[in-house]
Parts: structure tokens; sequence; C-alpha cells
RNA sequence: GGUGCCAUAGCUCAGUUGGUAGAGCAAUGGACUGAAAAUCCAUGUGUCCCUGGUUCAAAUCCAGGUGGCACCA
């Protein structure tokens, strides 16, 4: 059975390199899950590979989206696997390597078949939401779908607008659709986690943040600014500078922000990972250790 | 050397006429099914600078000390 090596740990703490290095080892081929590294009008924010690393290593949805294109999980749920099964073809393990949680689990466990909201619907139900307020929404939704209104976060918007979204596109409730079913994937895979010491992560995190700045973050963010509304630009990197740009605040005072913002999803994405009992924990440092027990994998599998 | 102000959570600071303390930020934990670098939830024990005094009771009042800042010599 073909392996997928799976790189994943939080931001900052150098699961390039080491992907890099995995893919080099087993002459692999990369596949990135990583929901920001797919817009090619980012690049020094999202810390895209550099041209070297992708020259020496074929990288695979790095920068193939435009910041004005929809894209969304499950797209890159059937973009993802169809790549996986045709590069599976002719190489064996690959590497699929990225910091955005639920990408990754969804390439690992699937995700359910939901309804793709129409732009207009999404547009009615957030102009209704802000006419009415979020009561409001919370009784729309017990009346459509109690079943989910028992088990949502009642707090927080973006899960009952979608529930509601969907039924007013469907005409059928939101927990119809999400059965969180795990679908087999026809080949193993092996879930290699990077971590190290907080105050060292975090002080990477501190200083990639200046050496983005350094390499011209500023003016990227300029060059997008005009689209500032978009989804694919609330993020990390780009939003701090918008404020900025603005006025609301000085450049250090974004460039801090960046950086606790930073750190903050560190934190977040190392909450998610902790509950996946199947991840084998590394330090960045580890490499040799990596590749030893992946290949001790890999011939167990056999 | 003199005078005044200040000393409370990792940081910046609140703290009423005495009843052993709480905000913001930082930090930490958690949730997560088509916006996910998004969105949402939760968590505050600290020699109240030190020593002594007054008091049933001191972060609070008094004295002395130490440190910082400002002004005057």
């Amino acid at each position: 059975m073909n392996s997928l090596i799976v790189v994943l740990g939080p931001t900052g703490v150098g699961k390039s390199d080491i992907s890099i290095q995995l893919a080099k080892h087993f002459h692999s081929e990369i596949i990135s899950a990583d929901s920001r590294q797919f817009f090619r009008e980012l690049s020094i924010g999202t810390a895209v590979p550099s041209s070297e690393d992708q020259n020496a290593v074929p990288h695979h949805f790095i920068q193939t989206k435009s910041i004005h294109d929809y894209y969304n999980v499950s797209e890159y749920e059937t973009d993802a696997l169809q790549l996986i099964d045709q590069l599976f073809q002719q190489i064996n393990p690959l590497i699929l390597t990225g910091g955005s949680m639920l990408y990754v689990d969804t390439v690992c466990k699937g995700i359910d078949d939901i309804p793709t909201v129409h732009q207009l619907v999404r547009d009615d139900v957030i102009n209704w939401y802000e006419k009415n307020g979020l009561d409001a929404l919370r009784q729309r939704l017990l009346a459509i779908d109690p079943e989910y209104y028992s088990i949502v976060d009642l707090n927080n918007p973006k899960r009952l607008l979608h529930a509601v979204e969907i039924h007013q596109m469907t005409g059928k409730p939101f927990t119809s659709f999400r059965k969180n079913t795990i679908k087999e994937r026809p080949f193993r895979i092996l879930k290699i986690g990077i971590n190290q010491d907080r105050k060292v992560l975090y002080e990477r995190i501190n200083q990639r943040v200046d050496r983005m700045v350094e390499a011209g973050l500023v003016a990227e963010a300029e060059s997008v600014y005009p689209h500032r509304k978009l989804n694919s630009l609330n993020t990390v990197g780009y939003k701090e500078l918008f404020s900025y740009l603005d006025g609301d605040c000085s450049l250090e005072e974004a460039v801090d922000l960046i950086k606790r913002n930073s750190r903050k999803y560190a934190r977040k994405q190392l909450t998610w990972f902790r509950r996946d009992q199947d991840i084998t924990w590394f330090e960045p440092d580890q490499i040799q250790e990596i590749i030893n027990y992946t290949e001790q994998k890999l011939k167990e599998n056999v």
C-alpha cells in the first residue's frame, strides 16, 4: 500500500525544511496543506518555499490560486485526493505538509458532502443577521434545525450562519448533511509532528516576522490593500498591516501585533494537534530520527 | 545633602471613609465539517518593596529604611 507522510506542527517550527529533506531522501514530492500559500499574490507573509527549494523538490498547491478565487476545504479535498492518486502511480511515499489543521484532517479523514453555498444566499443571510442580531439568528436556527442548535456553539455567528445558509439553499437542515463520517483512504497515513520548546518557538516566530518585514512585507500588503475585504486577506501578517495603512496604528504596533497573532496561531494549532493520538512527535533538529522512524514504519507496512 | 511624588500579577496600572485585591495587555487551556492564518469559549494567589508601630482588623494610617523619578541646593 502507498504511504502519505504527513508533516505537521505549529507555524515557524521548520516543517518546510524537514519536508524537503524527507522528500530528497525518499525522492518524493511535497503536497501543501496550507490554506494561505495557495494564493499567488501572497508570498512573503505566507512564507512560501523559496524558488531554490521548489526547484529542488516539486511542490503542489503552492500559489495556484488568486486571492479573488473562491476556494474551500471541500474543493481542496477533491483536488488533493485526485493529485495524490495520480502521483502515487509513480511516486511512493508522498509528503503532505502544512499548518492548516482542517485541511490536513480533510485529506486524512475526509469531510461530509455539503452543498457549496451560493454567494447570493450568503449575502442575504449575512444581511439578515446584521439587521436582526445574534439572538434572532439563534431562534431562526432553533426553528429549522433543533438538533444542530443543541450542539452548536451558540456564540459563534459563523457556525450559525452556515447552518442557516444551508437550510435556505436546500430546504433541509444542516444536520442532514453533517454526518461526521470518517472516509477510509486507499493509502497509509504516517503523521510526523514537529514541535519544540515554547519559548524557542516564539522567539523563532518573532524573528521570522522581522525577516518578513525586512524582505518587503509592507509593500506586499500595500499591493493587495485595495482588496483587503477578501476572505483570503483576512490573514495574519496582512490584516495588521492594513490597519497601519489605514493610519489606525504605527508600523511598530502593527508588527508587534503580527508577532502576537502568529504566536496565538501557533498555540491554536498545537491545541488542535494535541488531541490527535496518531501523531508521533519530534524536535526540529531530529531529522535523522525522523528519517529512521519513517523508514522503519514504511518497512512494517510491507 | 534637602523637598516632593512613586513602589500592587510577567508588563502598564486601578483599588472608595482601614475589613488581606482587580482591569487591560501578555500568557495558558479548550471548541472546531465549505470563511479555518477564519470564528468562538474559558482561565487572575500576587512576600500589595522591607522593618516596626497604631488598630479587633493595614495594600490603605504613622515612623524608619531601601529603590526609582522629579525639582531645589
